[in-house]
DNA sequence: CGTATACTTGAATTGAGTCAATAAGTGTGG
DNA sequence: CCACACTTATTGACTCAATTCAAGTATACG
């Protein structure tokens, strides 16, 4: 297995900063597309007195299966990897996650996967214990948390789909259709999609093996739904498709 | 299959009725088990002016995933079946819930899946807005809720490590431990384990067919782990190596 | 008691996995 | 900028676990 070694948190990370002008979540790039989205500018500074900003190199863990579950985290920048794993080193990644996106809710003393950094990362971390003291004086944030938890009930029971049930070119194509959804949601365009993943990340993802993967891909850029001018950026050429392949493997 | 017959509740269907005392929730089997556990006698009163006690028929569906979500449901009784569905009809079980459990806590116009009885049903229904709108009231409800949802993402997530990563005999394995855990926390005994679900629902859950679903039962039965006194009952004859074929197949 | 449905078992097939050999990137230091 | 080592990705040949197809056998139920 790959010797994960954690980054120290210290002199990269920018240490949380006294209330009021100047909150440095006025600035941030996901402030309206997270839970933040809903706190006014005052509620934004409570929320800002709990807060240390942090950095994580990529391939570096941001925390444990196994780890307590003391911190919770909000993603400003890279794709984090989501997985769990079974005792004889066999992997299934259970989600990527980005900019806007929380990592760490759980309602127990540990967490329930380990989070990577695919890319390098900046996140914001917050106590746990305090944080949910704070949800009682701000219930919007409370019920936002909610709402994020039960989107991604809804993610979670799509991929048991796909794992229980997808053929290969399903899954990739349903992958592949998902993430540039994403990408595009985020201002990218349909000329050039960026998989910041590896095949073995993509691989233990769609529970398949990077060969298999790998032969999809020589597939799909085949049958002219694709291209690969590399291996982690892919031009559609055919999106309606790319669309169709995800519910029905007939080709 | 065996046949579940429920010890009635009052009579076929209790209506809601006024606060005070008499509140039907303080009789309720679920009681302690539920989201209600939190609430104090007076926070029930508010909780049960807004239910609809009913019944549902097994092989009925209590709503569909692209149904309008309009309520919520707490099981008081009997087993559902939640479930998606592909276009061509592939089916993926991605859960089955009892009593004291939830089902609808969706964010969304619509639920996120379909959900059935699997044995004749009683539910407590809510009017989701309703109840939202009760959240702002009664804040442990909704820190309760947000606990149930959190326990749901992680069990998805081992979910999705089965069916991406398990082998037949460690997904049926796994779902015949989890299943006794479940059976003996409610009072069971590991002399004879009720699976209320036809081999059809195991094998939707599991992301197998029903052949290989049986023909692994059939293993297990001539590796002494278990017994098959009839399809819908389980002896458990060796409970420890049953939890160790969860995770790893030799043999 | 007969008939439909659910379950089991067997034989043949196959989609994805395994093992093995390139090929293509990626980074490092001279 | 290139040569080297190393990692990651692709491709090919073969295997195998689970599926498919096809009987049979239980079981439930009107």
């Amino acid at each position: 297995m790959t010797n994960h070694r954690f980054q120290s948190f210290g002199n990269q990370l920018a240490q949380s900063r006294p209330h009021g002008v100047g909150n440095p979540c006025e600035a941030c790039p996901v402030r309206d597309m997270s839970v933040c989205a809903t706190l006014s500018g005052e509620e934004l500074d409570r929320l800002n007195s709990l807060v240390t900003r942090m950095r994580v190199d990529r391939e570096k863990a941001v925390f444990y299966e196994w780890d307590a579950a003391e911190h919770v985290y909000n993603v400003t920048g890279g794709t984090v990897r989501l997985s769990k794993m079974l005792a004889d080193g066999r992997r299934q990644v259970t989600g990527f996650v980005g900019p806007g996106d929380f990592l760490g809710i759980a309602y127990s003393d540990t967490y329930a996967y380990t989070a990577e950094a695919v890319t390098p990362l900046s996140l914001c971390r917050f106590p746990r214990r305090r944080l949910e003291a704070l949800f009682d004086e701000l219930p919007g944030l409370e019920k936002r948390v909610l709402g994020v938890a039960s989107n991604e009930l809804r993610a979670a029971q799509d991929q048991m789909l796909l794992l229980g049930r997808k053929t290969a070119v399903e899954k990739l194509s349903t992958f592949l259709w998902k993430w540039t959804q994403h990408t595009l949601s985020q201002g990218g365009s349909l000329e050039s999609i960026d998989l910041p993943m590896n095949r073995t990340d993509i691989a233990d993802y769609l529970g398949l093996t990077t060969e298999t993967v790998s032969r999809t891909f020589t597939r799909l850029v085949k049958d002219d739904v694709l291209e690969l001018p590399s291996t982690h950026h892919v031009v559609l050429r055919d999106a309606e498709r790319l669309q169709e392949l995800t519910e029905s493997q007939q080709g």
